[in-house]
RNA sequence: GCGAGAGUGGCGAAACUGGCAGACGCGCUGGAUUUAGGAUCCUGUGCCUUAAACGGCGUGGGGGUUCAACUCCCCCCUCUCGCACCA
């Protein structure tokens, strides 16, 4: 009668753990080892749990079970990343509060989950919905916005490595004397200025239809990713937070953590630092200015703004600045009005006006043409006094650099291509160093590499490297140049015009008529979390006015003890916030005192093991990190990085070896296989399939084998015949035999190693072989099976917790020791060696273990089979490998 | 274009430091049990030749190193992912 029946066993093993809080786990054990094993934590969508989720999930979860039986102290938590535009849209359809919906959400995610067994401390956990959770958000970003960055400051922090550069309290920005003296009024906006988290105008995309600006990343193709709606760019006040001051430290520390390489090099390329120079070129407005001004830039040096009358700009290849034919700025240039002669400004103001509707994405579509305009006007080139022209066009972009860039068609090839579309003349400044190389041919393609100088007055011969110091130098003497680093990374433009996400903690002050006055005051620490108002309707404004400025004046207006009157930032943070540091608060979910426990943060931190999808490799990982550091550096974390280990799952494809999707119709959901198969079999295939960090299809009659297999365990122990869960005649308690006690402790060596190098699947083979080779077995002994029962919890936990019961114990298996093999049952009596001659496999012999080289060939020497296969021919040389082969080589 | 990873049976895959290629599972062949189906158990299963493999060929293709190569080196092809006007 008792079958493998699966619903049994899984329900009452979860009711079992639930009831006895089995998986709650204290902070701070002394005399045991930590251990923090995260999974990325699910945004909970209406569309329930994916087959990609529980592939990581089940993934740590084995190595959370196999640690605690190992026994180290394991934090396994999980929590919902719940703030988002989904349920803000279901809420503008529907008419139902985003948080009724979200909630509804978590439930049915928390409700799958359980259903898979995994072993969560339920107890810590969190939403970045929760009012108690988000206060804390918004804590830290008042920590953000309380510092400003000091980029020469050299510290020593508590993890002992000396470091330039710091975060530090705004209260300790120097303040200039001109600055003091203008009043408080001005301190306050020097400080502003300075800090982490600021307010900047800045051109953003602008989705009028989901009413909120979008990051770079979200829009395709000059629409958004979500809802394919129309994105245009509109010049907005947005908090920014200054990620840039992080980018060396960010791209600088990654060498130190065990993440993939690729993941490495993604962030790297994403901060994208580059080394170069800043070069001044004098706007040719009249000829005998120009050397006046290098009189006088001589003496006073480079200023840390260029004068009105220059165009200021960035280069990594100073080398190359005599082969400059024509200049660019971007198209939203700052100098373009001065520079436009009148009758290029029409032209001039068309192209800018067609530039200012795309967005940067569509600018940096490489498969265009390059296009731009002649403003008319001329700037002169520092290093030989020629008049350039200066065109725009809008493959310079204004946020990179200085936004304007000297132009050398010879050696760049965007340049080129522009010179070639325009007929702009092209120099040649840069020759091959190897005298043997062919000269380049500069009217098919620029030359990129690095070489020799050429054309370039008394520099000619000088190699490029050498070149590109020197002649920095020797402008930098002369006040027209500087040595530059630059970041591809850009701010983090911080702001959404979203109902559904944190509200800022920000009010800003209002004069007599109610005018803000650009000053701003922060909520205490006391009086947080600033929760949502109440809003009439979800429907996005239509314009940029955000949806929190539809709340009562009793929300948006309050004065001030001192009688300023103030209006509340309606803004409102990305899903990113949230994100950020949620892996603290697991440690301490509980605290209203403190974002975390500095002693649980010491116990906990960091992270050993997160495992999850690689999409977030430039995102969430790094904006992590960004924000970690930021706590580091004020003194409210004791590591410099959050998350010490990462592995990246690979996805799951569908059957028809595509990507999942509703529109392919290849949609697998987990909820049904564990209906039709158990938990177990569906934790047990996603780890069977393939190794973690593989792409690979899902094949549902692989979930048929796993599942039989477990059937197989079932019947080795248990009289699937009895009328209750009794075990089969052939389990006894008697002594094993050798060749059963060797295949046991082959199998835990194996399970053991497997499990350490996240090999499930080579682990689960190797259970499968332990398995097939047991049921052939009449008797079975006790002592075998039980400690396979052990190796098989961490995959299949609610069958393993079943049969430990059945052999008689009434606790759970959670915290049993971890079965240790015993090398003395990993040596064989005796082993087939392979015979190869002259690299061909020929034969076998059996031989006694343990012999040494020597030994191994005077054996098969002897043996008659070799004997044969080598006679008659001349044996020049014996390879003999213990343990491993014998080859003759023969003439 | 640049960067990273990967190409092994009909399919998912294994092979740790160069040492028996294809473990384990799916599928398929034949059989047992069964009224039948299902379930279960047993058997075989890289390809070719063959009555049979103790023969030949086999890890994307070509070359090389080595007694020995999926593994190391060189060239090429294909696929996946990431980045892609960042001066």
């Amino acid at each position: 009668m008792p079958r493998y029946d699966f619903k049994r066993i899984e329900s009452r093993w979860q009711q079992y753990w639930e009831q006895h809080q089995t998986f709650r786990v204290d902070d701070c054990v002394p005399g045991k080892a930590k251990l923090y094993v995260l999974d990325m934590f699910p945004y909970p969508s209406g569309e329930g749990l994916h087959v990609g989720h529980p592939e990581g999930y089940t993934a740590t979860d084995i190595v959370c079970r196999y640690s605690r039986m190992k026994g180290m102290n394991v934090l396994h938590p999980m929590g919902w990343d719940a703030f988002g535009l989904p349920a803000e849209e279901f809420a503008r359809q529907k008419g139902i509060h985003p948080r009724i919906k979200t909630e509804e959400n978590i439930t049915t995610f928390r409700r799958q989950l359980k259903m898979l067994g995994f072993s969560y401390d339920w107890s810590r956990e969190l939403s970045t919905t929760d009012p108690d959770y988000y206060r804390w958000t918004q804590w830290i970003f008042l920590q953000i916005h309380d510092s400003w960055y000091d980029s020469q400051c050299v510290w020593t922090g508590p993890d002992g490595v000396e470091r330039r550069g710091r975060g530090r309290p705004i209260s300790e920005l120097p303040i200039p004397a001109e600055v003091q003296a203008a009043g408080q009024a001005a301190v306050r906006r020097y400080q502003d200025r300075h800090r982490l988290a600021y307010l900047s105008e800045a051109p953003v995309n602008w989705c009028p239809e989901l009413g909120t600006v979008l990051a770079n990343e979200e829009v395709i193709d000059g629409r958004s990713e979500r809802g394919d709606h129309p994105v245009v760019r509109l010049n907005l006040k947005q908090w920014m937070l200054r990620i840039t001051a992080y980018a060396d430290r960010l791209s600088e520390e990654l060498s130190d953590l065990s993440w993939p390489e690729s993941i490495k090099y993604m962030q790297r390329n994403w901060i994208g630092r580059s080394v170069g120079a800043e070069v001044d070129f004098r706007l040719a407005t009249a000829e005998d200015q120009f050397s006046t001004w290098t009189a006088q830039r001589q003496a006073t040096g480079f200023p840390q703004e260029p004068e009105s009358q220059v165009l200021r700009i960035y280069t990594t290849r100073p080398d190359t600045l005599y082969g400059v034919t024509y200049m660019v700025l971007a198209p939203e240039h700052p100098l373009v009005e001065q520079l436009t002669t009148p009758e290029h400004r029409p032209a001039v103001e068309e192209y800018r006006r067609k530039a200012s509707l795309k967005s940067d994405l569509d600018r940096t579509d490489l498969a265009k043409e390059k296009s731009g305009v002649f403003t008319g006007g001329y700037a002169i080139n520092p290093v030989n006094g020629q008049r350039v022209p200066v065109w725009i066009a809008d493959y310079v972009l204004i946020s990179y650099g200085t936004g304007a860039i000297m132009a050398v068609p010879g050696h760049d090839e965007r340049d080129f291509e522009f010179a070639k579309t325009f007929g702009i003349p092209i120099v040649q400044v840069v020759a091959p160093s190897h005298a043997d190389a062919a000269t380049p041919d500069l009217q098919s393609s620029a030359f990129t590499d690095y070489g020799v100088a050429i054309n370039s007055g008394a520099w000619d011969g000088t190699p490029t490297a050498e070149f590109k110091t020197r002649i920095t130098a020797d402008l930098a003497a002369r006040g027209v140049a500087r040595e530059a680093v630059n970041y591809r990374l850009r701010d983090w433009l911080f702001s959404r015009q979203r109902y559904w996400g944190e509200p800022f903690p920000i009010w800003h002050e209002l004069d007599a008529e109610g005018n803000p006055t650009g000053l701003m005051r922060t909520d205490s620490v006391e009086s947080l979390p600033v929760l949502h108002p109440h809003v009439e309707d979800f429907k996005p404004t239509g314009t940029p006015e955000p949806m929190l400025s539809k709340a009562g004046d009793d929300w948006l207006y309050r004065t001030d003890s001192d009688g300023v009157r103030l209006k509340r930032e309606t803004n409102s943070m990305p899903q990113w916030a949230g994100s950020c540091w949620y892996y603290l608060r697991f440690c301490d979910n509980r605290n209203s005192g403190s974002f975390i426990d500095p002693e649980k943060e010491k116990y906990w931190l960091p992270v050993d093991l997160y495992i999850g999808g690689a999409e977030h490799a430039v995102l969430h990982l790094l904006y992590s990190r960004f924000w970690h550091k930021l706590l580091f550096d004020r003194g409210h974390v004791s590591h410099p990085e959050p998350f010490q280990r990462l592995v990246n799952q690979g996805m799951i494809l569908g059957e028809n070896g595509e990507k999942m999707s509703k529109s392919r119709g290849n949609v697998v959901n987990p909820e049904k296989v564990v209906e039709q198969r158990g938990a177990d079999a569906l934790r047990l295939y996603e780890m069977f399939m393939g190794p973690l960090e593989q792409v690979k299809p899902w094949q549902t009659s692989g979930v048929e084998g796993v599942y039989r297999f477990l059937g197989r365990v079932w019947r080795m122990l248990i009289d699937d015949r009895a009328e209750a869960v009794t075990l089969d005649a052939a389990v006894q308690d008697c002594p094993a035999t050798d060749d059963q006690l060797r295949l046991l402790h082959r199998t835990i060596q194996a399970v053991t190693d497997d499990i350490d190098r996240l090999a499930f699947n080579t682990a689960i083979s190797r259970m499968m072989e332990f398995t097939n080779a047991m049921t052939e077995q009449s008797v079975r002994p006790k002592c075998v099976l039980e400690p396979f029962v052990l190796l098989l919890a961490p995959f299949a936990p609610h069958l393993a917790e079943e049969l430990w019961a059945a052999l008689g114990h009434t606790r759970t298996l959670a915290y049993e020791p971890w079965p240790i093999s015993d090398p003395a049952w990993l040596v064989e009596d005796t082993v087939e060696i392979p015979i190869q001659v002259s690299g061909k496999l020929r034969g076998r012999i059996v031989v006694p273990a343990g012999l040494s080289a020597v030994e191994l060939q005077a054996v098969a020497e002897a043996d008659e089979s070799v004997k044969k296969l080598i006679e008659g021919r001349t044996v020049v040389k014996v390879i003999a490998v213990p343990g491993r082969m014998v080859n003759f080589v023969v003439r």
